[in-house]
DNA sequence: TATGTTAATATGTATGCACATATTAATTGG
DNA sequence: CCAATTAATATGTGCATACATATTAACATA
């Protein structure tokens, strides 16, 4: 990373913009200017303002320069965990349990969920995810069998639902929601809680083009927080 | 965006890549074939190559090439949300009502989160933040006084805690938590809710080189769920 | 055989250049 | 004076080229 990489420059540029060299919401100057600035070529600023603009701490709009965000929104670089590898990042052996595994008529909210004609069958999942033998988390899960053929074969004992569905039904995109949940019976059955316990739940249902393949809910084991860099 | 634009590229190979059409694992054409493949410069293929490396579906390495991910790990693209704008996106009227704001030694906890010697003054604030006059989030912050110098005078019914630090201290770095915690008398009294109701939580400390500047508990009222896209 | 050295190679990146494109500002015509 | 057209301009992007750098494979040496 020498002198004038784009990297040293975008850092460079970055220092400048949290010193408030540039007013927020202001124009600061346009490539031509910094690429002298920084005796490097245009293309090179232009690469570092463009990840800059990535991050959200500048907009660049053409013609029109590129602006100081006034309220640069922080997105965390989290990434959605495969249990498995949270467990076993943390030094414990993993092991799924396999509560249920039947296929059956899905009730009215997974049948829209998967966009589920009225009465279709679909494959019904619950998973209790154990870190060094303890509960880690209780996984809830309903498949759309036609989206995801071969599943009802697959050894689950083996590899996780989720492993599976990654590496034969790859999902195009899907939506994800992080709250808390009180423990029902079931929940804190299988998690070894107690009733009503606060539980940090992840819901996520995913498709790939128009087809839905899977929508699942995992309760986590109270106490349980998910952790990330800014 | 053309033929052969970086992201028709991209988007190309991100089909060939759901597609299977290489070993999970394994190697993948270089750049310079792929080049060819697509008759445009190798440049090109490099910047197509790079931003799927950044999502995580490919791994690259000098001289060792380019492989498939096995599991690629979806990172959700989220945002740390600044509670006024969460509040206005929804179409409610954000307003801040300040519970607590005063100067006082903090706690063990605290200091140490903060890195603050012994005995040290910061700044304790509770707000509540409305959504339509009704309760949306509670806040519990500390400001490190010595990171954040203006603060006390800081106007705080017209402009938030955040705001006001995300403009006048900006920080570099920071970690978050999130977490379900049930509501203790304080939180339960200032959202309305019941005692032991289960309240989606997320923890952030920010710093800026070695000053550190705030640590904050946000819990939302009972129900709340963040909401992503993969 | 074990080990250190060297060469080969795929990706990483800086650059100059040309042209594309979005957007603003200036200009023109009614 | 307003609206439509046109010009000016900052960013966006592709390309050829040259060189940098990490890593592996081949080779030489003790």
């Amino acid at each position: 990373m020498s002198e004038h990489s784009h990297q040293s420059i975008r850092e460079a540029i970055r220092e400048r913009l949290a010193a408030g060299e540039w007013a927020p919401g202001g124009l600061m100057p346009g490539e031509t200017a910094l690429a002298e600035d920084y005796r490097c070529a245009r293309t090179t600023v232009n690469r570092a303002l463009q990840s800059l603009a990535d991050e959200g701490l500048i907009e660049r709009k053409r013609r029109a320069g590129t602006r100081v965000i006034e309220l640069p929104v922080r997105r965390a670089k989290f990434e959605i965990p495969i249990v498995r590898h949270e467990i076993e990042a943390n030094g414990a052996r993993y092991h799924p349990h396999i509560l249920l595994n039947e296929t059956m008529t899905a009730p009215d909210h997974i049948a829209a969920r998967l966009r589920l004609e009225d009465g279709t069958q679909a494959l019904h999942l619950q998973t209790l995810h154990l870190a060094d033998g303890r509960p880690h988390a209780f996984e809830d899960r309903w498949v759309n069998i036609e989206a995801a053929p071969g599943m009802l074969e697959a050894p689950l004992d083996e590899i996780s639902a989720n492993e599976w569905l990654v590496r034969h039904a790859p999902y195009s995109s899907g939506d994800v929601a992080f709250s808390a949940s009180a423990a029902a019976p079931r929940e804190a059955a299988a998690l070894e809680a107690r009733e009503g316990d606060a539980l940090f739940t992840i819901e996520r249902t995913t498709w790939r083009e128009e087809s839905f393949i899977t929508t699942m809910k995992l309760f986590y084991r109270p106490g349980y927080k998910m952790v990330t860099q800014l």
